[in-house]
DNA sequence: AACGATACGGAATTGACGTTCCGTTTGTCA
DNA sequence: TGACAAACGGAACGTCAATTCCGTATCGTT
Protein backbone atom coordinates (compact mmCIF):
# COMPACT_ATOMS: atom_id res chain seq x y z
CA UNK A 1 0.00 0.00 0.00
CA UNK A 2 1.38 3.40 -0.52
CA UNK A 3 1.88 5.39 2.58
CA UNK A 4 3.41 8.36 0.37
CA UNK A 5 1.26 11.30 1.22
CA UNK A 6 0.94 11.95 -3.36
CA UNK A 7 0.52 15.78 -3.72
CA UNK A 8 -3.35 16.76 -4.72
CA UNK A 9 -4.06 15.95 -8.19
CA UNK A 10 -4.66 19.53 -10.29
CA UNK A 11 -7.84 21.23 -10.44
CA UNK A 12 -8.38 20.17 -13.62
CA UNK A 13 -7.66 16.34 -13.22
CA UNK A 14 -10.04 16.34 -10.05
CA UNK A 15 -12.56 17.87 -12.02
CA UNK A 16 -11.88 15.06 -15.10
CA UNK A 17 -12.11 12.31 -12.24
CA UNK A 18 -15.56 13.40 -11.06
CA UNK A 19 -16.32 13.62 -14.72
CA UNK A 20 -15.27 10.46 -15.82
CA UNK A 21 -16.91 8.83 -12.66
CA UNK A 22 -19.95 10.35 -13.48
CA UNK A 23 -20.11 9.00 -16.89
CA UNK A 24 -18.78 5.47 -16.03
CA UNK A 25 -21.80 5.46 -13.47
CA UNK A 26 -24.46 6.10 -16.36
CA UNK A 27 -22.55 3.86 -19.10
CA UNK A 28 -22.30 0.95 -17.19
CA UNK A 29 -25.48 1.20 -14.92
CA UNK A 30 -27.61 1.61 -18.62
CA UNK A 31 -25.34 -1.41 -20.81
CA UNK A 32 -23.44 -3.14 -17.92
CA UNK A 33 -20.03 -4.52 -18.87
CA UNK A 34 -20.85 -4.14 -22.73
CA UNK A 35 -19.92 -0.37 -21.87
CA UNK A 36 -17.18 0.91 -23.87
CA UNK A 37 -14.05 2.95 -22.84
CA UNK A 38 -14.48 5.11 -25.26
CA UNK A 39 -18.09 5.98 -24.46
CA UNK A 40 -17.35 6.52 -21.14
CA UNK A 41 -14.91 9.36 -22.82
CA UNK A 42 -17.08 10.50 -24.72
CA UNK A 43 -19.83 11.23 -22.35
CA UNK A 44 -17.97 12.71 -20.12
CA UNK A 45 -16.20 15.02 -22.70
CA UNK A 46 -12.63 13.83 -22.19
CA UNK A 47 -10.36 11.52 -24.13
CA UNK A 48 -9.82 8.27 -23.38
CA UNK A 49 -6.04 8.71 -22.42
CA UNK A 50 -7.78 10.78 -19.89
CA UNK A 51 -10.08 7.43 -18.32
CA UNK A 52 -6.91 5.67 -18.48
CA UNK A 53 -5.06 8.28 -16.65
CA UNK A 54 -7.51 8.09 -13.42
CA UNK A 55 -8.03 4.55 -14.01
CA UNK A 56 -5.75 1.91 -14.95
CA UNK A 57 -7.78 -0.46 -16.58
CA UNK A 58 -11.61 -0.87 -17.28
CA UNK A 59 -11.95 -3.37 -14.44
CA UNK A 60 -10.63 -0.89 -12.09
CA UNK A 61 -13.16 1.58 -13.36
CA UNK A 62 -15.79 -0.98 -12.48
CA UNK A 63 -14.62 -1.29 -9.19
CA UNK A 64 -14.51 1.88 -8.14
CA UNK A 65 -18.46 2.24 -9.34
CA UNK A 66 -19.18 -0.87 -7.45
CA UNK A 67 -17.48 -0.04 -3.68
CA UNK A 68 -19.33 3.22 -4.13
CA UNK A 69 -22.78 1.09 -4.51
CA UNK A 70 -21.82 -1.00 -2.50
CA UNK A 71 -21.26 2.50 -0.42
CA UNK A 72 -24.92 3.24 -0.49
CA UNK A 73 -26.52 -0.46 0.41
CA UNK A 74 -24.51 0.23 3.25
CA UNK A 75 -25.73 3.96 4.02
CA UNK A 76 -29.37 2.91 3.33
CA UNK A 77 -28.73 0.37 6.61
CA UNK A 78 -27.33 2.33 8.42
CA UNK A 79 -30.43 4.82 7.97
CA UNK A 80 -32.69 1.85 8.38
CA UNK A 81 -31.26 1.71 12.44
CA UNK A 82 -32.68 4.99 12.65
CA UNK A 83 -36.24 3.46 11.99
CA UNK A 84 -38.52 3.49 15.11
CA UNK A 85 -39.56 -0.07 14.20
CA UNK A 86 -37.02 -3.35 13.62
CA UNK A 87 -39.55 -4.67 11.44
CA UNK A 88 -39.73 -1.74 8.87
CA UNK A 89 -35.70 -0.94 9.20
CA UNK A 90 -35.01 -4.21 8.24
CA UNK A 91 -37.51 -4.40 5.23
CA UNK A 92 -36.51 -1.31 4.18
CA UNK A 93 -32.90 -1.70 4.19
CA UNK A 94 -33.73 -4.58 1.83
CA UNK A 95 -35.93 -2.70 -0.33
CA UNK A 96 -33.36 -0.31 -0.42
CA UNK A 97 -30.81 -2.87 -1.65
CA UNK A 98 -32.38 -4.02 -4.12
CA UNK A 99 -33.63 -0.76 -5.97
CA UNK A 100 -30.25 -0.13 -5.55
CA UNK A 101 -28.84 -3.38 -7.44
CA UNK A 102 -31.66 -3.22 -9.66
CA UNK A 103 -31.07 0.35 -11.19
CA UNK A 104 -27.16 -0.53 -12.11
CA UNK A 105 -26.99 -3.43 -14.67
CA UNK A 106 -23.18 -3.23 -13.97
CA UNK A 107 -23.82 -3.92 -10.24
CA UNK A 108 -26.48 -6.32 -10.95
CA UNK A 109 -23.67 -8.57 -13.42
CA UNK A 110 -21.54 -8.65 -10.60
CA UNK A 111 -23.46 -9.17 -7.59
CA UNK A 112 -25.30 -11.92 -10.49
CA UNK A 113 -22.69 -13.72 -11.06
CA UNK A 114 -20.70 -16.33 -9.05
CA UNK A 115 -17.53 -15.74 -11.16
CA UNK A 116 -15.16 -14.67 -8.45
CA UNK A 117 -15.19 -12.66 -5.07
CA UNK A 118 -17.25 -9.74 -4.98
CA UNK A 119 -15.03 -6.71 -5.64
CA UNK A 120 -15.46 -5.30 -2.15
CA UNK A 121 -12.78 -3.47 -0.17
CA UNK A 122 -12.75 -5.84 2.60
CA UNK A 123 -13.14 -2.89 5.81
CA UNK A 124 -16.98 -1.98 3.66
CA UNK A 125 -17.69 -5.66 3.61
CA UNK A 126 -17.08 -6.34 7.70
CA UNK A 127 -19.10 -2.53 7.97
CA UNK A 128 -21.88 -4.18 6.13
CA UNK A 129 -22.20 -7.50 7.70
CA UNK A 130 -21.84 -5.43 11.29
CA UNK A 131 -25.15 -2.85 9.84
CA UNK A 132 -27.19 -5.42 8.15
CA UNK A 133 -26.66 -8.15 11.43
CA UNK A 134 -27.52 -5.87 13.30
CA UNK A 135 -30.62 -5.11 11.45
CA UNK A 136 -31.75 -8.20 11.45
CA UNK A 137 -30.84 -9.12 15.14
CA UNK A 138 -33.01 -6.13 16.75
CA UNK A 139 -36.24 -8.17 14.08
CA UNK A 140 -35.59 -11.42 15.43
CA UNK A 141 -35.46 -10.39 18.58
CA UNK A 142 -38.71 -7.96 18.28
CA UNK A 143 -40.31 -11.40 17.31
CA UNK A 144 -40.99 -9.87 14.04
CA UNK A 145 -38.34 -11.72 11.59
CA UNK A 146 -38.55 -15.49 11.50
CA UNK A 147 -35.73 -16.85 13.41
CA UNK A 148 -34.40 -19.04 11.58
CA UNK A 149 -33.02 -16.55 9.19
CA UNK A 150 -29.32 -15.61 8.94
CA UNK A 151 -26.71 -12.86 7.83
CA UNK A 152 -25.56 -15.23 5.03
CA UNK A 153 -29.19 -15.60 3.43
CA UNK A 154 -29.49 -11.33 2.94
CA UNK A 155 -27.06 -11.30 0.01
CA UNK A 156 -29.03 -13.70 -1.96
CA UNK A 157 -32.68 -11.97 -1.46
CA UNK A 158 -31.29 -8.67 -1.73
CA UNK A 159 -29.68 -10.06 -4.98
CA UNK A 160 -32.85 -12.50 -5.73
CA UNK A 161 -35.22 -8.91 -5.81
CA UNK A 162 -32.54 -6.60 -7.17
CA UNK A 163 -32.37 -9.04 -10.57
CA UNK A 164 -35.83 -9.84 -10.63
CA UNK A 165 -36.79 -5.82 -10.59
CA UNK A 166 -34.45 -5.65 -13.79
CA UNK A 167 -37.03 -7.75 -15.94
CA UNK A 168 -38.89 -4.71 -16.91
CA UNK A 169 -42.63 -5.73 -17.20
CA UNK A 170 -45.13 -3.79 -18.75
CA UNK A 171 -45.31 -2.15 -15.01
CA UNK A 172 -42.01 -0.62 -13.60
CA UNK A 173 -42.98 -1.65 -10.31
CA UNK A 174 -43.73 -5.31 -10.44
CA UNK A 175 -40.47 -5.83 -8.38
CA UNK A 176 -42.64 -4.40 -5.41
CA UNK A 177 -45.44 -7.65 -6.09
CA UNK A 178 -42.42 -9.98 -6.01
CA UNK A 179 -40.54 -7.95 -2.78
CA UNK A 180 -43.69 -8.09 -1.21
CA UNK A 181 -44.20 -12.06 -1.42
CA UNK A 182 -40.82 -12.76 -0.16
CA UNK A 183 -41.37 -10.06 2.81
CA UNK A 184 -44.06 -12.04 3.99
CA UNK A 185 -41.90 -15.23 3.84
CA UNK A 186 -39.45 -13.75 6.22
CA UNK A 187 -42.20 -12.39 9.35
CA UNK A 188 -41.93 -14.39 12.07
CA UNK A 189 -45.86 -15.60 11.68
CA UNK A 190 -45.28 -16.96 8.11
CA UNK A 191 -42.65 -19.42 8.49
CA UNK A 192 -44.85 -23.06 7.44
CA UNK A 193 -41.34 -25.18 8.76
CA UNK A 194 -37.67 -24.31 9.72
CA UNK A 195 -36.00 -23.80 6.65
CA UNK A 196 -33.44 -26.20 5.61
CA UNK A 197 -29.98 -25.62 6.73
CA UNK B 1 -41.16 -19.38 -42.76
CA UNK B 2 -39.80 -22.38 -45.07
CA UNK B 3 -42.57 -24.50 -46.25
CA UNK B 4 -40.09 -26.49 -48.06
CA UNK B 5 -39.87 -30.43 -47.01
CA UNK B 6 -36.12 -30.16 -47.21
CA UNK B 7 -34.31 -33.53 -47.33
CA UNK B 8 -33.45 -35.46 -43.96
CA UNK B 9 -29.21 -34.39 -43.39
CA UNK B 10 -27.00 -36.82 -44.30
CA UNK B 11 -26.14 -38.75 -41.39
CA UNK B 12 -22.42 -37.92 -40.57
CA UNK B 13 -24.37 -34.32 -40.34
CA UNK B 14 -27.09 -35.34 -38.05
CA UNK B 15 -24.48 -36.75 -35.63
CA UNK B 16 -22.51 -33.86 -35.78
CA UNK B 17 -25.61 -31.51 -35.45
CA UNK B 18 -26.25 -33.77 -32.15
CA UNK B 19 -22.56 -33.32 -30.85
CA UNK B 20 -22.28 -29.99 -31.60
CA UNK B 21 -25.65 -29.08 -29.42
CA UNK B 22 -24.13 -31.19 -26.84
CA UNK B 23 -20.89 -29.33 -27.05
CA UNK B 24 -22.67 -26.22 -26.94
CA UNK B 25 -24.82 -27.03 -24.11
CA UNK B 26 -22.02 -27.77 -21.75
CA UNK B 27 -19.89 -24.73 -22.88
CA UNK B 28 -22.74 -21.87 -22.19
CA UNK B 29 -24.01 -23.57 -19.39
CA UNK B 30 -20.59 -23.33 -17.70
CA UNK B 31 -18.96 -20.29 -19.11
CA UNK B 32 -22.55 -18.43 -20.36
CA UNK B 33 -22.06 -15.80 -23.32
CA UNK B 34 -18.52 -15.97 -22.26
CA UNK B 35 -17.93 -19.47 -24.45
CA UNK B 36 -16.09 -19.74 -27.65
CA UNK B 37 -17.36 -21.07 -30.99
CA UNK B 38 -13.94 -22.11 -30.99
CA UNK B 39 -14.11 -23.73 -28.01
CA UNK B 40 -17.23 -25.91 -28.51
CA UNK B 41 -16.48 -26.69 -31.92
CA UNK B 42 -12.88 -28.78 -29.92
CA UNK B 43 -15.51 -30.05 -27.82
CA UNK B 44 -17.49 -31.54 -30.02
CA UNK B 45 -14.89 -32.68 -32.30
CA UNK B 46 -15.34 -30.68 -34.70
CA UNK B 47 -14.21 -28.15 -37.03
CA UNK B 48 -15.45 -24.78 -36.23
CA UNK B 49 -17.35 -24.62 -39.87
CA UNK B 50 -19.04 -27.33 -38.82
CA UNK B 51 -20.68 -25.59 -35.71
CA UNK B 52 -21.56 -22.67 -38.61
CA UNK B 53 -23.09 -25.11 -40.83
CA UNK B 54 -25.07 -26.40 -38.12
CA UNK B 55 -26.28 -22.93 -36.66
CA UNK B 56 -25.43 -19.55 -38.53
CA UNK B 57 -24.45 -17.52 -36.04
CA UNK B 58 -23.30 -17.50 -32.23
CA UNK B 59 -26.72 -15.87 -31.59
CA UNK B 60 -28.60 -18.93 -33.31
CA UNK B 61 -26.91 -21.24 -31.61
CA UNK B 62 -27.66 -19.82 -27.65
CA UNK B 63 -31.59 -19.10 -29.19
CA UNK B 64 -31.54 -23.14 -29.74
CA UNK B 65 -30.12 -23.94 -26.45
CA UNK B 66 -32.51 -21.83 -24.89
CA UNK B 67 -35.36 -23.00 -26.55
CA UNK B 68 -34.53 -26.20 -25.43
CA UNK B 69 -34.22 -24.43 -21.98
CA UNK B 70 -38.04 -23.54 -21.94
CA UNK B 71 -39.10 -27.30 -23.25
CA UNK B 72 -37.87 -28.66 -20.17
CA UNK B 73 -39.46 -25.88 -18.12
CA UNK B 74 -42.77 -26.81 -19.72
CA UNK B 75 -42.14 -30.22 -19.43
CA UNK B 76 -41.38 -29.63 -15.33
CA UNK B 77 -44.86 -27.79 -15.64
CA UNK B 78 -46.47 -30.80 -17.19
CA UNK B 79 -45.34 -33.18 -14.87
CA UNK B 80 -46.73 -31.34 -11.99
CA UNK B 81 -49.86 -31.13 -13.23
CA UNK B 82 -50.09 -34.77 -12.22
CA UNK B 83 -49.31 -33.97 -8.23
CA UNK B 84 -52.22 -35.19 -6.41
CA UNK B 85 -51.87 -31.65 -4.52
CA UNK B 86 -52.30 -28.47 -6.41
CA UNK B 87 -49.87 -26.49 -3.60
CA UNK B 88 -47.32 -29.35 -4.47
CA UNK B 89 -47.66 -29.23 -8.05
CA UNK B 90 -47.21 -25.75 -8.00
CA UNK B 91 -44.29 -24.97 -5.65
CA UNK B 92 -42.39 -27.81 -7.30
CA UNK B 93 -43.00 -26.61 -10.55
CA UNK B 94 -41.40 -23.53 -9.63
CA UNK B 95 -38.37 -24.84 -7.90
CA UNK B 96 -37.85 -27.41 -11.08
CA UNK B 97 -37.64 -24.25 -13.39
CA UNK B 98 -35.40 -22.12 -10.76
CA UNK B 99 -33.65 -25.31 -10.45
CA UNK B 100 -33.22 -25.18 -14.61
CA UNK B 101 -32.25 -21.78 -14.91
CA UNK B 102 -29.72 -21.95 -11.83
CA UNK B 103 -27.57 -24.80 -13.81
CA UNK B 104 -26.86 -23.07 -16.74
CA UNK B 105 -24.92 -19.86 -16.91
CA UNK B 106 -25.77 -18.65 -20.34
CA UNK B 107 -29.60 -19.27 -19.56
CA UNK B 108 -29.58 -17.56 -16.71
CA UNK B 109 -28.06 -14.47 -17.98
CA UNK B 110 -31.01 -14.48 -20.51
CA UNK B 111 -33.42 -14.62 -18.30
CA UNK B 112 -32.25 -12.48 -16.30
CA UNK B 113 -31.05 -9.49 -18.39
CA UNK B 114 -33.87 -7.35 -19.67
CA UNK B 115 -32.41 -7.05 -22.85
CA UNK B 116 -34.67 -7.50 -25.53
CA UNK B 117 -37.36 -10.12 -25.31
CA UNK B 118 -36.38 -13.70 -24.52
CA UNK B 119 -35.83 -15.58 -27.37
CA UNK B 120 -38.81 -18.10 -26.98
CA UNK B 121 -40.86 -19.39 -30.35
CA UNK B 122 -44.66 -17.61 -29.45
CA UNK B 123 -46.52 -21.09 -30.03
CA UNK B 124 -43.78 -22.71 -26.82
CA UNK B 125 -44.37 -19.20 -24.59
CA UNK B 126 -48.13 -19.68 -25.16
CA UNK B 127 -47.73 -23.19 -23.71
CA UNK B 128 -45.73 -22.47 -20.88
CA UNK B 129 -48.67 -19.76 -20.08
CA UNK B 130 -51.02 -22.20 -20.32
CA UNK B 131 -49.80 -25.05 -18.42
CA UNK B 132 -48.13 -22.44 -15.28
CA UNK B 133 -51.70 -20.93 -15.85
CA UNK B 134 -53.66 -23.85 -14.53
CA UNK B 135 -51.24 -25.00 -11.99
CA UNK B 136 -51.50 -21.42 -10.36
CA UNK B 137 -55.48 -21.73 -11.30
CA UNK B 138 -55.65 -25.06 -9.38
CA UNK B 139 -53.63 -23.76 -5.99
CA UNK B 140 -56.03 -20.58 -5.75
CA UNK B 141 -58.76 -22.61 -6.46
CA UNK B 142 -57.85 -25.17 -3.24
CA UNK B 143 -57.11 -21.98 -1.17
CA UNK B 144 -53.61 -22.84 -0.69
CA UNK B 145 -51.72 -19.92 -3.28
CA UNK B 146 -52.44 -16.16 -2.25
CA UNK B 147 -54.87 -15.28 -4.31
CA UNK B 148 -53.39 -11.84 -5.81
CA UNK B 149 -50.69 -13.38 -7.42
CA UNK B 150 -50.99 -12.96 -11.36
CA UNK B 151 -49.18 -15.00 -14.04
CA UNK B 152 -46.73 -12.15 -14.90
CA UNK B 153 -45.77 -12.70 -11.14
CA UNK B 154 -44.30 -16.20 -12.04
CA UNK B 155 -41.13 -15.39 -14.33
CA UNK B 156 -40.03 -12.80 -12.26
CA UNK B 157 -40.21 -14.92 -8.90
CA UNK B 158 -38.43 -18.34 -10.57
CA UNK B 159 -36.18 -16.45 -12.00
CA UNK B 160 -35.57 -14.90 -8.72
CA UNK B 161 -34.99 -17.73 -7.10
CA UNK B 162 -32.54 -19.14 -9.94
CA UNK B 163 -30.67 -16.39 -10.12
CA UNK B 164 -29.65 -16.53 -6.26
CA UNK B 165 -28.84 -19.74 -6.60
CA UNK B 166 -25.79 -19.30 -9.12
CA UNK B 167 -24.37 -17.68 -5.98
CA UNK B 168 -22.26 -19.86 -4.77
CA UNK B 169 -22.14 -20.24 -1.08
CA UNK B 170 -20.52 -22.56 1.03
CA UNK B 171 -23.50 -24.48 1.19
CA UNK B 172 -24.73 -25.25 -2.56
CA UNK B 173 -28.25 -26.15 -0.88
CA UNK B 174 -28.29 -22.61 0.38
CA UNK B 175 -30.70 -21.34 -2.70
CA UNK B 176 -33.45 -24.04 -1.12
CA UNK B 177 -33.64 -21.39 1.79
CA UNK B 178 -34.70 -18.75 -0.28
CA UNK B 179 -36.89 -20.78 -2.29
CA UNK B 180 -38.34 -21.82 1.07
CA UNK B 181 -38.91 -17.93 1.93
CA UNK B 182 -40.69 -17.28 -1.22
CA UNK B 183 -42.66 -20.30 -0.94
CA UNK B 184 -43.57 -19.31 2.52
CA UNK B 185 -44.50 -16.14 1.13
CA UNK B 186 -47.19 -17.65 -1.10
CA UNK B 187 -49.00 -19.60 0.77
CA UNK B 188 -52.46 -17.97 0.76
CA UNK B 189 -52.21 -18.12 4.66
CA UNK B 190 -49.13 -15.94 5.03
CA UNK B 191 -50.45 -12.87 2.77
CA UNK B 192 -50.40 -10.17 5.51
CA UNK B 193 -51.61 -7.95 3.19
CA UNK B 194 -52.80 -7.57 -0.84
CA UNK B 195 -49.76 -7.30 -3.12
CA UNK B 196 -49.60 -3.68 -4.85
CA UNK B 197 -50.98 -3.62 -8.17
C1' DA C 1 -17.27 -48.36 -58.52
C1' DA C 2 -18.22 -43.75 -59.94
C1' DC C 3 -20.36 -39.45 -59.59
C1' DG C 4 -22.56 -35.61 -57.73
C1' DA C 5 -24.22 -33.37 -53.76
C1' DT C 6 -23.28 -32.59 -48.94
C1' DA C 7 -20.58 -31.78 -45.35
C1' DC C 8 -16.14 -31.10 -43.22
C1' DG C 9 -11.79 -28.68 -41.34
C1' DG C 10 -9.29 -25.06 -40.10
C1' DA C 11 -6.42 -21.21 -41.89
C1' DA C 12 -7.38 -16.57 -43.02
C1' DT C 13 -10.24 -12.51 -42.57
C1' DT C 14 -12.61 -8.96 -40.17
C1' DG C 15 -14.25 -6.04 -36.82
C1' DA C 16 -14.55 -4.64 -32.31
C1' DC C 17 -12.54 -3.10 -28.26
C1' DG C 18 -9.03 -2.34 -24.50
C1' DT C 19 -4.87 -0.15 -23.96
C1' DT C 20 -0.62 2.49 -25.14
C1' DC C 21 2.07 6.36 -26.78
C1' DC C 22 3.52 10.75 -27.60
C1' DG C 23 3.05 15.46 -29.19
C1' DT C 24 0.33 19.30 -27.25
C1' DT C 25 -2.00 21.97 -23.69
C1' DT C 26 -2.82 23.69 -19.10
C1' DG C 27 -2.29 24.55 -14.23
C1' DT C 28 0.80 25.87 -10.57
C1' DC C 29 4.36 28.17 -8.42
C1' DA C 30 8.22 31.23 -8.08
C1' DT D 1 5.22 35.99 -16.74
C1' DG D 2 8.19 32.02 -17.57
C1' DA D 3 9.36 27.31 -16.64
C1' DC D 4 8.20 22.82 -15.59
C1' DA D 5 5.53 19.21 -14.13
C1' DA D 6 1.07 17.31 -14.63
C1' DA D 7 -2.61 16.26 -17.48
C1' DC D 8 -4.85 15.95 -21.90
C1' DG D 9 -6.51 14.06 -26.59
C1' DG D 10 -6.99 10.84 -29.75
C1' DA D 11 -4.62 8.26 -33.45
C1' DA D 12 -2.41 3.91 -33.64
C1' DC D 13 -1.60 -0.74 -31.96
C1' DG D 14 -2.47 -5.46 -30.45
C1' DT D 15 -5.42 -8.99 -29.13
C1' DC D 16 -9.11 -11.80 -29.20
C1' DA D 17 -13.05 -13.99 -30.95
C1' DA D 18 -16.86 -14.33 -34.52
C1' DT D 19 -17.37 -15.49 -39.11
C1' DT D 20 -16.01 -16.67 -43.96
C1' DC D 21 -13.96 -19.36 -47.60
C1' DC D 22 -12.54 -22.95 -50.22
C1' DG D 23 -9.90 -27.12 -51.07
C1' DT D 24 -10.73 -31.83 -49.35
C1' DA D 25 -13.30 -35.82 -47.58
C1' DT D 26 -17.55 -38.41 -47.09
C1' DC D 27 -22.22 -40.02 -48.01
C1' DG D 28 -25.89 -41.82 -50.82
C1' DT D 29 -27.39 -43.14 -55.16
C1' DT D 30 -27.18 -45.33 -59.75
Amino acid sequence: MDTLARRPLRADARRNRERVLKAAQVAFAERGHDAQMDDVARRAGVGVGTVYRHFPTKEALVEALATDRFERILAAGREALEAPDPWDGFTGALMAGAELTASDRSFSEIVGELTGPMPVPEPLLKELYDVYGELMRRAQTAGQLRSDLVLDDIPMIMCGIGIGARKTHECPQAWRRHAAILIDGLRASGASAPLPS
